[in-house]
DNA sequence: TATGAATGAGGCTTCATTCAT
DNA sequence: GATGAATGAAGCCTCATTCAT
């Protein structure tokens, strides 16, 4: 009973995974506008109906799908980032991590839809908020804790540093889509 | 008889106008797929068919529209841009110019909207690079300038600098589209 | 074992009894095409597959519960009707037991939905047929039966009284569903 | 100019009558909901685009059919309904102009859809009362007339046998869609 | 030049029904 | 007996585009 149970629900589990997976990689190719239910679900090999057993509606789904790759790359991050003693070090062990997460798959353009979407629906741009402050924050206490340990003068606004070392990455991000020749060195 | 052509000639130039003014403030609001041909011939007073008067197609227009505002842009910036004998005074008045004209209009979500399509469209890609090859020569030509009466290291990949720089604006663009607080300080 | 069969078949019949009250409800509020199969289980608590376990399909369902409540308004009439030989006593006992068993749940919509289908379906309508037989053989019989004790003329076609009184009826019926007020005084 | 235009006009009201015809035809057929935009495009010969250039939705359009059908259904009656000094004859005057209206195209069938939208769609049902408060006021103002001329009691309140007489039609009517073979001799 | 009418193709969503468990 | 997963078909609606005037 169980076990038959867990059949069903792994099947259930099954289709949703590859629900999302084939959409983050049709919204990042072709944007969510350019991408239809009935693209997604051929690509996974379901029924277009299927899309809604799982979803309310194509919009749901991105916010969705959004909290997922989200969190997901957080989560990754956070699990592999290393705060170390010196803070130069740790700011580079955090760009190169980050850059190395960023050119997995094909984070860039889905994160750049995700930006598209916020600039244009409250509640996306509310997850997006969410997601920059807690970057910000992070950034942020490292440099905190830097300060008892390194020079740091006392005037820094420590919050417009983290915000202003995101913009950089994200600026460099958007460059990198058009000229894949842009490398940066880090360290 | 040339004069009724000049009528005819400014009367279409009119409706170009009218056109393009009216689809950018649209595309900026809610981006150009959830923008029909529709929305903004109807927000410009003219028929449908018109548009087809003026341009092959949507797609097509876009490319238009995507010359038009780049130039325009430029235009005003290298309009009132003015170089100083100061490097840093030179950096500041460029960065000052640019934010300001970024906060007009609707600046920054029509040239993300831009940035979207770049990705996915060759010849919006084409157009973005010759775009950003401007702004890199530009900035890059400065720091050259400044090679001789400031004591710039040799070593310093002036290209690359300005590609930063750029980055950090675009970046900085971003994070104020969901966070209108944010508020750079140049100067 | 018999008792175990037993337990099944009230299990069932429960499970029946359930379904076809709610989609009654349903039916009534919603029409027949508005509501849907899903809609109906998910009010009655079992699972979409259940309502096939019971019924072969939405419009062979629609048919048992036609016949379902068309017979319980009919055996509820009849168990409460009480002719007397005073026609016109008779004649106001019916109507008013009628009119008390219509304003009961939501009787009217659901039996004018019944009248919807028939206009469209010809097994639905011989259903109505027989129904309607039922009645207007009811109340001729009750003019015949009158007919010795009072004085009827016996060029009077009773089933055509009979079957204007039932007109009558539903269609005051109908005008009561738009307007709540209308109030009949019977007696 | 104006007969150009005149030319465009004319195509579009043609294509309008030719949809509106064709809708009160499947709509009689069929029901609202078994009828698709798609069958009645199909058999007006138009695509089913060219629906939506004269309505907004399937919803509204079947607003605006009510209102038109059930105008005409007026304008007709009101055109050819001829009162006389005799109260007997005036309602046998109407009476079969009502039902010979009503034999013509496929009245009934229509005109119960209405009724049965109405039980669940509140502006629909608005429509329905402001009709029938019309009839009932004809009707009545009948009886009113009547009142000097023949010797009417003065307790009979003329608007509930305006009522019942409506709803003795209705109902008649209502028989007469199950079983064809009704018919009513009328004086 | 300008436009109103018309449309084919496609998008999102719902639903009655089947089937494996 | 009961159910969750899955689906084919269909429904409503939108849109870029064409064409006759």
């Amino acid at each position: 009973m169980s076990a038959e149970k867990n059949k069903q629900q792994l099947k259930k589990e099954l289709s949703y995974q590859n629900i999302v997976e084939t959409a983050t990689k049709l919204f990042a190719q072709n944007g969510y506008d350019k991408t239809s239910v009935d693209d997604i679900m051929k690509e996974s090999g379901y029924s277009k109906a299927t899309f809604y057993l799982h979803f309310e509606s194509k919009d749901e789904f991105f916010l969705h799908l959004m909290d997922y790759r989200l969190k997901q790359f957080e989560e990754e991050f956070f699990k592999l980032f290393k705060p170390e003693n010196n803070l130069k070090q740790t700011i580079l062990n955090g760009l190169r991590l980050f850059f190395e997460l960023t050119e997995r798959d094909l984070w860039a353009p889905i994160f750049f839809e995700f930006w598209s979407h916020a600039m244009r629906n409250d509640m996306i741009k509310e997850r997006m908020q969410d997601h920059y402050s807690k970057w910000i924050r992070l950034a942020s206490s490292v440099f905190e804790q830097a300060r008892s340990t390194e020079n740091l003068p006392n005037t820094i606004n420590t919050e417009a540093v983290a915000s202003l070392i995101i913009a950089l990455c994200d600026g460099f991000n958007l460059q990198n889509q058009i000229n894949a020749n842009l490398k940066i060195d880090v360290g």
